[in-house]
DNA sequence: GAGACGTGGGG
DNA sequence: TCCCCAAGTCT
């Protein structure tokens, strides 16, 4: 019986992805977009766009010269595009308030357009070595099930979660590193949501959840399933897929860039668009005329 | 604090 | 086919 960092640090020294950006010479600019690509959204479809990404826009000055269309066309199949945009502002902050090197410490980092909690922290941690206190729900996850014994964590974060987390960061920031790392991969490869790997997780035989004959949920309130059909979200994706289509250069009349996303409210194709005006993601090259944002 | 915000793959 | 999601952030 090891101890509970030991145990985790040896697991993930054998079982760890070889992920692109954890591999030598990345920069902390690469992790920092490694980890805003990864909000929301599948490692494994992160991996390959992240290796286009950078190898096109290494520096934060690179990405920040980019036209907003290339970094939106560039972006897809990620999901939630405002994010692209808001990663194109962080480089400009980087590369202007910072002069191009990613902040170290986590205060600065949250400064940062589309940086909040857990990207501060992971950056601080996964770039520079800081001990950073990394709670994603891949960690909530695991020391819900091995410290409380329950299959999943609340909806939001607590003040107890938080308070638990920090107590079972190590001291030492390497240390620090290692274990927010273990964690995280043990509950992405192990620890998952659905179907858990348990006979194979080094943790099995102190969680206590595991040790409770793995109970389902007992009544914690789960997240109201995420509404989807007939959203004006739905809507938006299909009028920003149709854009990300265009030639270059290229743009569409109101019409033929709604045609046939009539929804059961009539108001929302035009609903969507304006939305999406408003948030940057779709231009006006001309009076009438749509495209991505120039 | 609740709700908005995409996408494509797995069970 | 249909449902559920997957390294959150912002308002």
């Amino acid at each position: 019986m090891h101890d509970l960092h030991t145990t985790v640090a040896a697991w993930y020294a054998r079982h760890a992805r070889d992920l692109p950006w954890r591999r030598p010479g990345t920069t902390p600019w690469g992790v920092l977009v490694s980890e805003v690509m990864s909000q929301q959204t599948p490692v494994a479809r992160v991996a390959p766009v992240w290796e286009q990404w950078m190898e096109r826009w290494p520096r934060p000055a690179d990405l920040a010269a980019a036209s907003p269309a290339d970094v939106l066309r560039a972006w897809h199949g990620l999901g939630y595009p405002r994010r692209a945009l808001r990663l194109r502002e962080c480089a400009a902050a980087v590369a202007g308030r910072f002069a191009g090197e990613v902040p170290e410490g986590e205060e600065e980092l949250r400064s940062l357009p589309g940086v909040g909690d857990y990207t501060a922290a992971a950056v601080a941690s996964f770039a520079h070595g800081r001990r950073a206190l990394v709670l994603d729900t891949n960690v909530r996850r695991v020391l819900t099930r091995v410290s409380e014994g329950r299959a999943l964590p609340p909806p939001a974060l607590t003040v107890a979660e938080r308070a638990h987390a920090a107590g079972l960061l190590p001291a030492d920031p390497a240390l620090a590193v290692r274990w927010n790392e273990g964690v995280m991969e043990l509950g992405a490869l192990v620890c998952t949501a659905r179907s858990p790997r348990c006979p194979q997780c080094p943790l099995a035989d102190r969680c206590r959840w595991r040790l409770a004959g793995s109970p389902p949920d007992a009544d914690a309130p789960r997240r109201r399933t995420q509404a989807w059909h007939g959203t004006d979200r739905q809507a938006r994706g299909r009028v920003m897929a149709r854009l990300r289509a265009l030639p270059d250069g290229a743009s569409l009349a109101e019409e033929e860039l709604l045609a046939g996303l009539t929804a059961a409210d009539p108001q929302q194709p035009q609903r969507a668009l304006a939305g999406l005006l408003a948030d940057g993601l779709v231009g006006q090259p001309a009076p009438g005329r749509y495209a991505l944002p120039s």
